[in-house]
DNA sequence: ATACATACC
DNA sequence: AACTGGTATGTAT
């Protein structure tokens, strides 16, 4: 942070940038994903560039927007806490002390578990085939970097930056272009060697847990010749080094993985001195949990570091209530102890809430093209849906409008109606979407409240639909010793009618359209996961049932839940999760949180059912005037829901929907990613496939512990909305019995 | 049940 | 000109 003279080379007439606004936009390059040392220009040059660049973009007035909505929370904050002084009781230190001594005694030093993150990945593939690119400044993808090189970084560009940004800052800045094969190729590498040291958590494709503690007692090592083992082997046979963090949990070790970026280790020895002293001067940003809005608030009130949790631990106490889920006390007092979780496990199929697709395009306003959207959206849902053997009951449309400021509307059919076909993806998208447009004028019209502007048409750049309160149709087909498909009808009324045929060949043609051809035949997950670790000769992930699975509930599900637990229970509440997770009864995992019972609905053919047999797509295409029909006509009004979804049931559908995809808006980026286990596609972001493999390997750990019965969780901190701490009590309990 | 905000990769 | 996509989860209503 602390940087040299300002020597700004930026022309700026307008007022001052606000400093607040300069470190947004700058982004996180003096911090999570630090720039770091080295840097042929400084903090400030690179702020102010950026600013200058983007300054009157859309995007900008709306980040100006969210600051200067975050400084009012934190001005009430402050409000909150000058006012909580005035009657304090003083004893809120002692309160503070008291939970300190109750967290530490959950506090576990026997494990030591490691994370390793590779060196900016995705560009050392690129040099790993292109030695030529060593040294040199280039960024990874479009319209989006993925990765910047380190000689890019010392420009100031990085990750998710985008690339008419990262030019200014580095004009002889190349470009090159994703290459997909590449990176899984490394991951796999890697991964391959991580698992030879232990238990391995990949938390993304460049990134993954593993618990070296066994290795260190079978090989009578200390954990920093483990990892230093590993490191070199890593290096040895994939080309690529990583830099780790060790210590006795997830939380620390994450952030020491970044202290000796790149190339290099950081041990915590297993004392609780160790721990603390550690992490008593990490600054709260680069805490996993701790975002943006949290790392301001809580600069608000006087805190920098983890450190100044214990010193400020009456004024937290005192607005304990108001930090935001992040936050929560007990969160950060556990940080402050340096504690976290140090289970090295895998999620399950089960875990999964919710599926969901969104695309960004030019922004439009135009009623056809929005309704495009939708339908290439609902497509695509409905494929990844059929895919992974999921149904949903909630229907949640997001409208992302033109000035960035988004909205979700969702609807539920009914009780016991689930959904996954496209044609009652797109009716309810659709549905949702017209009642959006059409009542906006209205309210504006009303002087109510809108997003998006005052305009009474809607404008929008993104366009998503989601499906959440899932049901695995895989397990509830199990549970019912069934050996095909179950499934509940689709239709609006709850009455689950299914005309089979219909819905069937409804769905085949479909979501097929133009790749899933090969996608489902016996298992399709579990070989093409199979394909992917082969050669990488793991077993341990031999059977990823499907493409789906839980997330990244890695670190999440580790460490602000160790706080978690309200009083008392700390660490109980995980265990929870963990021996659940981990558990070998997996039939019985499976049936009791598979929700079943339900499902009255009419069982379908199996599986297999062909969409192989479709009319192959040029047969499709060659269709007919249905398409030519609806598209010319693209009336000026918009067809009812009704009307849409019969004509999604049109025989020429295919066909028609191809041609309205042409149409449709473009996507505002390119990219497209293919994830090599389920071949879902990911639309431009390589992170969010990156998130999803991970699952793959995630998905079956091997049994391990035996199951631990554990009780509440509590109230308030629930771990938290932070990224971290993913599992609440609610989901726990969920997590065992979730029912339709 | 719905809407929104925060966080992570 | 131009700033992603997918998922989880907590709070609030």
């Amino acid at each position: 942070m602390a940087s040299p003279a300002p020597r700004l080379p930026v022309a700026g007439p307008s007022s001052e940038p606000k400093a607040s606004m300069l470190k947004r936009m700058g982004g996180p390059s003096d911090l999570k994903a630090g720039v770091g040392r080295g840097g042929i220009r400084t903090a400030e040059e690179i702020q102010h560039i950026v600013h200058e660049v983007s300054k009157r973009s859309k995007y900008f007035k709306d980040q100006e927007r969210r600051d200067r909505e975050l400084q009012v929370k934190v001005d009430k904050l402050k409000g909150r806490l000058a006012q909580e002084e005035l009657t304090a009781r003083g004893d809120e230190e002692d309160k503070a002390d008291a939970i300190l001594k109750e967290l530490e005694e959950t506090r576990d030093l026997s494990r030591v578990i490691a994370l390793i993150d590779a060196d900016a990945f995705y560009a050392a593939c690129h040099v790993r085939v292109n030695p030529e690119l060593e040294g040199k400044a280039f960024g990874v993808g479009g319209g989006m970097l993925t990765t910047a090189s380190y000689g890019a970084r010392k420009y100031g560009c990085r990750s998710a930056m985008p690339f008419f940004i990262a030019q200014k800052l580095c004009p002889h800045l190349v470009s090159l272009k994703l290459e997909p094969d590449l990176y899984v190729k490394a991951s796999r590498e890697i991964f391959a060697v991580l698992s030879k040291y232990g238990t391995i958590a990949p938390a993304s494709l460049d990134e993954a847990y593993v618990d070296l503690t066994q290795y260190c007692a079978d090989q009578d090592v200390t954990p920093t010749e483990a990892i230093t083992r590993l490191r070199a082997e890593v290096q040895a046979t994939t080309g690529l080094t990583v830099s780790a963090g060790v210590s006795p949990n997830k939380t620390l070790s994450k952030i020491a993985a970044d202290v000796n970026k790149p190339n290099g280790q950081f041990v915590i020895d297993p004392t609780r001195e160790a721990c603390m002293e550690f992490i008593q001067g990490v600054r709260l940003r680069k805490c996993f949990g701790i975002g943006r809005v949290c790392e301001t608030l809580l600069n608000g009130i006087g805190l920098e570091t983890v450190g100044d949790i214990f010193r400020d631990r009456a004024k937290l106490y005192l607005v304990r209530h108001h930090l935001g889920q992040s936050a929560h006390f007990r969160f950060l007092l556990g940080l402050y102890l340096g504690l976290g979780r140090n289970r090295v496990k895998r999620a399950k199929r089960g875990d999964r809430k919710t599926y969901g697709v969104e695309k960004t395009f030019t922004p439009t306003s135009d009623p056809g093209k929005l309704d495009d959207v939708i339908r290439r959206v609902a497509k695509s849902l409905a494929k990844d849906l059929k895919r992974a053997d999921f149904s949903g009951r909630t229907v949640t449309l997001r409208i992302k409008h033109a000035d960035f400021v988004s909205v979700t509307r969702a609807h539920t059919p009914g009780k016991n109606i689930y959904l996954r076909d496209y044609k009652d993806l797109v009716r309810i998208g659709l549905m949702l979407l017209h009642k959006e447009i059409d009542e906006r004028p209205k309210l504006i019209a009303r002087g109510e409240e809108v997003k998006g502007g005052r305009n009474p048409v809607l404008k929008a750049r993104l366009l998503g639909l989601r499906v959440g309160n899932l049901r695995d149709e895989r397990a509830l087909a199990k549970a019912n010793k069934l050996d095909g498909w179950v499934r509940v009808s689709s239709r609006s009324t709850p009455e689950i009618e299914l005309s089979d045929s219909d819905t069937d060949v409804q769905r085949d043609s479909d979501l097929d359209d133009d790749e899933d051809e090969d996608d489902d035949e016996a298992d399709p997950g579990k070989r093409a996961l199979n394909a992917v670790m082969r050669d990488a000769a793991i077993d341990p992930f031999a059977d990823a049932g499907d493409g789906e699975g839980g997330v990244k509930k890695e670190d999440a599900a580790c460490d602000p839940a160790a706080f978690g637990g309200a009083s008392g229970s700390g660490s109980g509440s995980w265990m929870c999760v963990d021996d659940y997770d981990n558990d070998a009864e997996d039939e019985d995992a499976e049936v009791v949180r598979g929700r079943f019972g339900v499902h009255r609905g009419a069982t379908v053919p199996k599986p297999s059912q062909r969409r192989a047999q479709q009319p192959s797509s040029s047969t499709i295409v060659q269709g007919s005037s249905l398409a030519a029909a609806s598209r010319a006509g693209s009336p000026p009004k918009r067809k009812s829901p009704a009307a849409e979804d019969a004509s999604a049931n049109e025989k020429g559908k295919k066909r028609r929907i191809r041609k309205e995809e042409e149409e449709a808006a473009k996507p505002a980026s390119g990219n497209e990613w293919t994830c090599p286990v389920c071949d879902k596609v990911f639309a431009g972001s390589e992170a969010a496939m990156s998130g999803h493999v991970a699952k793959h390997f995630a998905d079956d750990e091997p049994p391990a512990r035996p199951k631990v019965k554990v009780k509440k969780e509590c109230g308030s901190l629930g771990g938290g909305g932070m990224g971290g701490s993913k599992v609440s009590s609610k989901t726990k309990v969920k997590g065992k019995g979730r029912k339709g």
